[in-house]
DNA sequence: TTCCTTTAGTTATCATGATAACCAAAGGAA
DNA sequence: TTCCTTTGGTTATCATGATAACTAAAGGAA
């Protein structure tokens, strides 16, 4: 998240630079706006997630299962490949994910260490609840 | 922060939605590449800060004291109005950054309950150290 | 087999965001 | 004055990100 309420003007960025060559000041200015648009963006998903008991992370953790082609299942590791964040976190959030009945986890009977997970009839149905609004969101200009 | 390495290819979402209209999917798809690349610009960021000691947030929090024209300090309050976090977070922040003997604070003459803050000289350094290389960033392509 | 290395996940601990509830000074109305 | 409301910040507590260090199963060389 980027924190600026108010992004500099052109004219503070110049001010701050000898740093850059010339006209990087626009560029600069171009990704504090990207930046603070995507904050902005994100945190109205989060606001929209958290309405409805869940985070982005709890949500993606239940679609990079549901979207997966011709399985049912994923493993806590391949889990971890697909979404970006460290692989306690991940622990935590499917263990969650498990203790709320949205996810069930099995051994896999080649590997004792592997563990594999996955959605449940209420996980698949509070997927379908969460979607459309989801959506929504990312559908509306701005 | 969007956590998703890989993004869901059109024909995914135009899979999950009976819940937008036509073309939507489109629309959802540059939205999350906007939000995917927006985290891993974001990241860079991150990293950069931690490897100077730094977070985002405090850099900011001396920012905002640093751009104000013709004033060298700045309340909690203001503080807290120019930045999009909680009080708590910005309390918090600001004693950190004071124990560490980047800004100095001093109360208000009129008002015992109010707190200023000003950067210290070593406050400016750190910020004048910090800055070419989060504009490289900020300038780089990607 | 025995032992060493690799792989899968967990535990412990920290940093940093949020909200709710609080304290204390300020500022008026009675 | 006294008391009530407003305003400026803080405390307590939680959620959720990270890294480092750990446990235990697997797998392979001797």
């Amino acid at each position: 998240m980027f924190f600026l309420k108010e992004l500099p003007t052109l004219q503070m960025i110049e001010g701050y630079g000898e740093h850059f060559p010339a006209h990087g000041a626009q560029q600069v200015l171009s990704k504090l706006t990207f930046l603070r648009e995507a904050s902005l963006l994100q945190r109205r998903l989060d606001t929209y997630f958290s309405e409805h008991g869940f985070s982005q992370l709890r949500f993606l953790a239940l679609v990079v299962i549901d979207r997966e082609i011709e399985r049912d299942e994923l493993s806590h590791g391949e889990i971890t490949e697909r979404l970006d964040v460290s692989k306690p976190v991940v622990t935590r959030t499917l263990n969650s994910l498990t203790d709320e009945g949205l996810l069930r986890v099995s051994r896999r009977e080649q590997d004792g260490r592997t563990k594999v997970f996955e959605l449940t009839q209420q996980g698949r149905k509070k997927l379908a609840h969460v979607f459309p609004g989801y959506f929504a969101i990312l559908h509306a200009d701005g």
